[in-house]
DNA sequence: CAATGGCTTTGCGTATTCCGCAAAGCGAAG
DNA sequence: CTTCGCTTTGCGGAATACGCAAAGCCATTG
């Protein structure tokens, strides 16, 4: 059974509906006469109605018939469109993708899988831009690209967003530091210790916790360093300068490495916010490419990301 | 091939894409998991790209397959709506469709029609109101009738309007006052004669006439008769009062018997506004039954009328 | 009024396709 | 390393779909 024979069978009925003849609508679709009165017979008992009354000279829509012609010009639409995205996609004619993506998640995850892309759709080009600083969605450079990859909090916009993967983070510190202040046996020892946190646009510099059933907001007493870049914080907590909470996307090579030591590892502190790695579209209508991007990435990434995936398997090793 | 083929193809797929396995999704459909392979692979030559990626082991949809199965998705559920409206329409339980409608045309097309309509679909049941009056459509008793006939121009609504059957207006008399006054020549004439005339809510009392290409507004000197019902106008033109210009639902028995007679009718004269028969809804979704009697009043009425088919068989015979 | 032409339907032989079974190849888990 | 399960492919059998021809019927036409 051919794709196409599902939309052929559906042409067929709406040729007999709008010629009103089984034979020039076989003529059409190169087919018997008695192949074309078979077929309708064959979907009025499918049906279980009637769509043409049939004189034995001509024949003429019933209502119900014209009711499903109105159904299936709609079906035959979408199947074409369907089949013209397909299409589309293997040619993909100078297609060019321009994504905008938070630098430190770029060149980690981002680059080696739009690499794979790339190899799997070798006519579709990507245009890249890693940013550094928070992207600002209310920019009028929306326009410029296809695809927005925003790490966090969700700010209310009027674009579409997809998860593409959910965020967990991690108290970790450096092996240096530990030896130096001693690891804090419990949450509740936090505030004591020296804290490196990520300088939100939102003020409350706090590690928001779910512990035992009951949310929980530890303020470290000394703040050693608040940075807004993901790599500055990074390379802080490998240079022992303090704890951190930092997501397993980007410290999932130190903790497998040992360079990064996990703290109450054994809860896992799911993070509690609905956070996560999220993709914008300006549209829900994007165009082909960038739709199959986006399902690429989420194939990827989702449900449970490769970073997790190691970092599962390397911590019940250890 | 059934119908059911049709969607089967599709849910298949969808169950292979929704449990990453063809030996599963085969069981699902009870199929060997040979068969769903051959169709996988069919589906993607159709295509003409891949939508799973296969290891001997196991199967990974594409990303052009999650997109596929995007569309399939809906495909699906457009299909199993026309299938259960079909399905719908064959018991139909309870139904009764609520009708209003301009008496005059109600009593002369409406009710055979319904007649018919009702043998055809026994277990629907019909409320028909018919009102000699205008009908407003801004009270709010809308909410009480499914459909609504209207004959003439169209009042601005939030109302979905489909067009039932153009309306043809005919100038015409009277044997016993042509014999009286003789018979216009020419439109030029007609003002000299006496008018019988609908009284429409817009003011202007004259009749339009597209000839020769140009617009003509005409009003009789004097106006025996002005009435906003149709019935009225009709006795008072076969009394011999004056001439009218009525459309053809409504005088084509008379015309055909010889009770009128038609003037200037070489033209034809066809109604230059766009004014018509239309049904009302009072949204785009009604319920499966008022579709299924809209489409039947479409096939019914529409494109060329009964009664104007008479008409033209029966003028050019005489 | 009769004939003709075209349309739909039905029966039948044939050809195409579709399915399940079995064997082979292969990767992952134990 | 072995075993299990999944996918793929070849093959025989069956079900289905097709076209052709004959029949029935209605509208048009000479």
């Amino acid at each position: 059974m051919d794709a196409t024979a599902l939309t052929d069978q559906f042409k067929l009925f709406l040729d007999v509906i709008d010629t009103r003849s089984f034979s020039v609508a076989g003529r059409l679709h190169a087919l018997a006469p008695s192949s074309v009165s078979r077929r309708m017979d064959a979907l009025e008992r499918s049906l279980g109605c009637q769509l043409v009354s049939r004189t034995s000279h001509a024949i003429k829509p019933t209502a119900a018939g014209q009711l499903f012609a109105e159904r299936a010009r709609r079906i035959v639409q979408e199947l074409q469109l369907a089949r013209a995205e397909m299409a589309s996609l293997q040619s993909a004619p100078e297609g060019r993708i321009r994504i905008d993506a938070p630098a430190p998640f770029g060149r980690r995850h981002l680059a080696p899988a739009l690499a794979d892309f790339l190899q799997a759709y070798p006519r579709v080009d990507i245009q890249l831009r890693l940013i550094d600083s928070f992207i600002d969605m209310h920019g009028e450079h929306l326009g410029e690209v296809d695809l927005v990859l925003r790490i966090g909090q969700l700010a209310d916009t009027r674009l579409v967003a997809t998860p593409l993967a959910p965020m967990r983070r991690i108290v970790c510190a450096s092996p240096s530091y530990l030896q130096r202040r001693g690891a804090p046996q419990s949450v509740a020892e936090l505030p004591e210790h020296d804290g490196l946190d990520w300088d939100a646009l939102a003020p409350p510099h706090a590690w928001r916790f779910e512990h035992e059933g009951k949310r929980q907001l530890l303020r470290p007493k000394r703040l050693r360093m608040v940075a807004n870049n993901a790599e500055a914080l990074l390379t802080a907590t490998l240079a022992g300068l303090g704890i951190a909470h930092l997501p397993t996307w980007l410290i999932s090579d130190q903790l497998l490495s040992g360079d990064l030591l996990p703290l109450f590892c054994e809860g896992g502190l799911p993070e509690p916010e609905p956070s996560g790695i999220y993709a914008l579209r300006l549209t829900r209508e994007a165009d082909s490419r960038s739709r199959l991007l986006l399902e690429f990435l989420k194939g990827r990434f989702g449900p449970v990301p490769p970073w997790d995936q190691a970092l599962q398997s390397g911590l019940t090793l250890t």
